[in-house]
DNA sequence: CCGTATCCATTAAGATACTG
DNA sequence: CAGTATCTTAATGGATACGG
C-alpha cells in the first residue's frame, strides 16, 4: 500500500491511521478473520474450514490460505500421505492479533444495535 | 452482510469472527479511518479532511462521509452561511472505536517488519 | 465551500469444472 | 483430500466536469 503519512507524518494520528489500514489490507478480506479465527484454535485442514467457513468457496478459501500464509500469519504443513493432508496452523504473531481482535469484536457487539439504528434513522430521512 | 453464523453460530469463534468483520465492513474502506481519526480530535470541515486525508479525492470523501454518518459514527453540521460551512464530529461511539483500535495499531507496529519479512520470504520461495 | 454526476479502470469475489 | 483453471459479475475507487 503506499502510506506516505508514514514518511512524512501529516499528524500523528494520520500515521497511525495508515498503520491500522496495513493491518486491514491484510485481514480485511471478507474470509481472513473467520479463517484465522478457526485456526487460532488448533491446527485446521482445508475441508475442515471449507465446512467451517460458512459460504466460502474453494477458490477463495485457497486465495485467502496462501495470502495469509504469505503473510507469516499462518503455516501450511503438507503431510505426503495418500489422501494427502494439509494442516493450517496460527503463527504466533497470528495469535497475538487474535487478542487484539477482542476490543474490536466488543465494540461491535456493543452497538451494534446503535448502528443498525442509526442506519434505518438515516435511510429514513433520506428516503424523500 | 449476511452473517449466518450470528444466527446460528457453527462454532463461538464463528460467531465473534462474524461480529469483527461487521466492523470491517464498516471501517474496513480505503479511507474510513483516517477520516475517523481525523474527526477524534475534534470538529473538521470537509476542506479540512481533503488536505489532512492525504490522496482522497472529493467523491471518495463525500462517499466516506455519508456511509459514516449513516451508522452514526460521524455527526454533520449544516451552517447555513455564505459560503457555506459543515463540520464534521466523531460521535462517542466512534471515539470508542478509536480506542479499540489502538490495540490493533499497536499490533501493526509490532509486527510489520515481519510481514513484510515473511512476504518477502514467501515470494521468493516460490518464485522458481 | 461543499458537494453531485458520469464514465472508466481495477480488484474482489462467485460459479463451475477439472486434477495429482 | 486439497487444490487449479477459467469465466463472469459485483464492488471499489479514480478522473473529470459541473452545480447550489
Amino acid at each position: 500500500m503506499t502510506c506516505a503519512a508514514e514518511n512524512v507524518p501529516f499528524t500523528p494520528g494520520q500515521a497511525r491511521a495508515c498503520t491500522v489500514r496495513e493491518v486491514l489490507d491484510r485481514v480485511g478480506g471478507k474470509w481472513s478473520i473467520s479463517i484465522l479465527v478457526s485456526a487460532s484454535h488448533g491446527p485446521v485442514r482445508f475441508t475442515e474450514l471449507e465446512r467451517n467457513v460458512e459460504g466460502i468457496s474453494r477458490r477463495m478459501l485457497t486465495l485467502t490460505l496462501r495470502n495469509l500464509e504469505r503473510d507469516g500469519l499462518l503455516h501450511r504443513t503438507v503431510y505426503p500421505t495418500v489422501p494427502p493432508k494439509v494442516e493450517y496452523t496460527a503463527t504466533p504473531m497470528a495469535l497475538e492479533l487474535y487478542e487484539s481482535l477482542v476490543a474490536l469484536t466488543s465494540w461491535a457487539e456493543r452497538h451494534r444495535r446503535a448502528i443498525a439504528e442509526a442506519r434505518t434513522r438515516y435511510d429514513a430521512e433520506h428516503a424523500g
